[in-house]
DNA sequence: TGACTGATACAACGCCGTTTGAATCGACGG
DNA sequence: CCGTCGATTCAAACGGCGTTGTATCAGTCA
């Protein structure tokens, strides 16, 4: 049972924990975020280094880190001018536990 | 490795695996598609039945749940007036092969 | 300090997906 | 056959998210 006998469209108010599956979903179910994820997966890198991969404004890709970064599914560390951005260590427990049917019970 | 030298953006032409990924996890990452994949989770339900743990207009409803069709998330059978909505057996597993660095080698 | 690079923040626009309302189809029952 | 109910489809309006351009911040080197 997923017991949202009313939420679900019933916004905001606490978010439960189907929004914050939802919000998490959200974040991974766009093109250059989903690559973004994809190459952390290999190991951090910084900004410029995903650049390569994904060929794209800086500003945009920023926009799009920060997403990531208010999930909290990518950490930053500063290393020299540079920004390391890391994929969380339970990213992957967390965006599995996200998906619909996946209660724990 | 996610091999994305210069998709990602460059849209359409071939639907790669990756915005195949995302597709699937677009059709997810929304409040009412996920709680109608939550509550089929459970067991096949027909529409009315779904209609009362997810108050929204059924026309709405039936909107997302073509989503869900033509991603294959979901399959219908009719029985009498009512069409059953069933999860599809593979649906779990699709939907873990589409979290981004899930790369089956 | 001043110039340059890497990265982020802000403001405005445009587009796509969701929502809504009304119409249509399919299936039973009187 | 006609009325009703369950479900789907269509057209149109709305709103939010992503994109773009510009400005700002942080860090290094001359």
């Amino acid at each position: 049972m997923v017991a949202l006998d009313d939420p679900v469209v019933r916004a905001a108010e606490p978010p439960g924990p189907a929004a914050q599956s939802v919000a998490l979903l959200t974040a991974v179910a766009d093109p250059i975020r989903w690559a973004v994820l994809a190459q952390l997966a290999d190991g951090k890198a910084c900004v410029c280094n995903l650049q390569e991969h994904i060929p794209i404004a800086s500003n945009l890709l920023s926009y799009h880190l920060k997403v990531l970064r208010d999930v909290g599914l990518v950490t930053t560390s500063r290393r020299g001018r540079w920004v390391d951005y890391t994929l969380a260590d339970d990213a992957r427990e967390r965006m599995t536990a996200a998906l619909p049917g996946a209660d724990p019970a």
